[in-house]
RNA sequence: GCAUCCGUAGCUCAACUGGAUAGAGCGUUGGCCUCCGAAGCCAAAGGUUUCGGGUUCGAAUCCCGACGGGUGUACCA
């Protein structure tokens, strides 16, 4: 439609011979703005030297408006051009979400775009902290937007089992193994605290007993039991909110596969890295760096950026035309480097997208609920599930934008009321649902979308609570592309929230079962085209859309 | 200090990326079940969008400056 009208008003601007101006339009907030608006005749104003209001009357006077699909067109306010829909128009258009089903709202917007989505990519030294939550949602979610709107997705996880961390872990838990076995022996000053460590090294003594307290100074025995430990753990989380990624990428083959001596003989001969101090450096001044970067350490291991860098380069020999990093606002300073490193190697920082998310904090109630990252006590992502649900988890953690500051209340999470914004939402679909059930003893099918479309007359949809409704229905595959475009997941709870308003007021003004057959078939079919919208959002957010609650 | 994100109703946050009268939830106050699910609906109250300048037809949104907060600022990741 939008098209159709673009199409018109360019045709009509020449005609007019006002400048070529970019056409768009807008969703008025407000309801007597009618459906459709747009500020073209503002826009022009300036450049032809009329009066706004002026210029949109020379349009629409021009206009040829087809009155089966728009109920009026209106000049309003300062000079915008409003356009609203009639009802044949909606109702028409509504029965496209009977026809698409479970796929309303897909499209192939992106024409299978090869993506890669990175995300999580916590390295094995213990379990996922509920803080990782935001992360390990907003990237499910985001690959699914992506999924829905055409991206070929390849969800990857990026991780290292080597390095500071991993020794560090390992000597954590020979620690706790010694302590164990009742040795008087110290703990790291850095090392990791956390009960699971007790856990892994109570583990070992019972397989091995003592057998290891003379161990090689590596700790080989503990660093891989540990890392098993912390995989099978993280993979047992993700599992649980349904993440599954399909590639696990690990730093080694980097090194193994000679990525990383590439990238620093080939900045080298680019000069962008010299020797200095015994280490290498990345001249990051060159890319508006306040000072050049360490890559390798006069130890001679390389630091962070460098393989960053040689990995995403992998990621695009690897064909990615569209790579998705998601990081948690602690890991921001690592990303102008790797862009800096990725362009000097003559890729496109344009097909990097780096979503930075802002840190989580969790209240309970009134109480602030206070988690030091190396102390004891971290309130683990598998405790947070337990104590919340999956659906409570799956909501919250991508129901506010990714740049605002996330306060999660595990209360009202908890709460099984209309407080809590997920239960708003479910409780919809369930009561759509019970609905339908009760409908069945009338003999409506609600499985049979193409019978339903026979049987329906649509032209009975008539009241207002109805029509709105259809509308706000319709919205979907826009929101759906919009969210992906923008990278913007908390948009899709905001509007599916609008979805569940608007049904329950249609709901509560017109009765849906009643005498008149039609008329209830004609109810029923709105009813099932809600839960069909509801039903496909909640998939993309990964909350179970119940039959009854 | 520098970088970066943010500052909107008592609280938690939206605002379709520059549009018209800044909206929701919670909390507060009042109303609605002899009838399809009241985990629902309706109404009221609540605002100088932190402050000060600028850009233009038009600013919560863009620019500059203050103030306040988060996160970084390693030859840790």
């Amino acid at each position: 439609m939008k098209d159709l009208l673009h199409r018109q008003l360019t045709a009509i601007l020449s005609e007019l011979k006002y400048p070529p101006v970019e056409i768009s339009f807008d969703r008025p907030k407000v309801e007597s703005h009618g459906d459709l608006t747009t500020n073209v005749a503002m826009v022009l104003a300036k450049s032809v030297g009329k009066n706004p209001r002026q210029v949109a009357q020379s349009i629409v006077e021009k206009l040829q408006v087809d009155n089966r699909t728009f109920a009026s067109v209106e000049i309003a306010g300062p000079g915008f051009i409003n356009f609203k829909f009639s009802n044949a128009y909606v109702v028409e258009s509504a029965k496209i979400i009977l026809r698409s089903g479970e796929l309303f709202g897909k499209s192939n917007a992106s024409s299978g775009k090869k993506t890669n989505v990175e995300w999580v990519s916590a390295n094995p030294t213990g379990p996922l902290h509920s803080g990782h939550g935001r992360q390990v949602i907003l990237g499910k979610v985001i690959s699914n937007l992506l999924e829905w709107t055409g991206h070929n997705v390849t969800r990857e996880y990026y991780f290292n089992n080597a390095g500071n961390q991993m020794r560090n872990l390992a000597e954590s838990i020979y620690a706790r193994y010694r302590q164990e076995l009742g040795d008087d022996y110290p703990f790291p000053e850095e090392g990791y605290k956390g009960d699971y460590i007790i856990d892994i090294a109570k583990q070992i003594v019972k397989e091995k007993g003592d057998s290891l307290r003379e161990t090689d100074a590596e700790r080989s025995y503990f660093k891989q039991v540990g890392e098993t430990w912390c995989f099978n753990k993280i993979k047992e989380t993700l599992s649980k909110l349904d993440v599954r990624h399909d590639v696990f990428y690990n730093e080694d083959t980097l090194y193994s596969t000679g990525k990383i001596a590439e990238v620093i003989e080939e900045f080298k001969k680019k000069d962008l890295a010299y020797d200095s101090e015994g280490a290498v450096w990345f001249r990051a001044t060159k890319f508006g760096a306040d000072k050049d970067r360490v890559i390798v350490k006069s130890s001679g291991e390389p630091t962070y950026r460098l393989p960053d860098i040689a990995y995403h380069r992998e990621k695009f020999r690897r064909g990615f035309e569209l790579i998705v990093d998601i990081f948690g606002a602690d890991h921001i300073a690592t990303i102008p480097d790797v862009l800096n490193g990725v362009q000097a190697l003559g890729y496109e920082t344009k097909d990097v997208k780096v979503i930075i998310h802002q840190m989580v904090s969790f209240v309970n109630g009134e109480e602030v609920v206070k988690m030091s990252k190396r102390s004891a006590n971290v309130h683990t992502l598998d405790e947070l599930i337990d104590e919340v649900g999956v659906d409570a988890v799956s909501y919250f953690f991508v129901m506010r934008s990714v740049g605002t500051h996330l306060e999660f209340d595990i209360a009202l999470a908890k709460e099984q009321s209309e407080k809590n914004p997920v239960y708003y939402l479910q409780y919809a679909h369930a009561r759509i649902a019970g609905i339908l059930r009760f409908a069945e003893q009338e003999g409506f099918n609600s499985a049979e979308y193409a019978k339903i479309l026979e049987a329906t007359n649509f032209a009975l949809m008539k009241e207002k609570e109805e029509i709105d409704l259809l509308k706000k229905l319709l919205e979907f595959p826009e929101v759906v592309q919009s969210c992906a475009l923008t990278f913007e997941p908390h948009r899709l709870t905001t509007y599916l929230r609008e979805v569940a308003e608007t049904f329950h007021r249609f709901y509560h003004e017109h009765r849906v079962i009643n005498d008149d057959k039609n008329l209830m078939q004609a109810r029923l079919t709105v009813c099932l085209m809600a839960k069909i919208v509801i039903a496909n959002g909640c998939k993309i957010l990964g909350v179970s859309c119940p039959e009854k609650m």
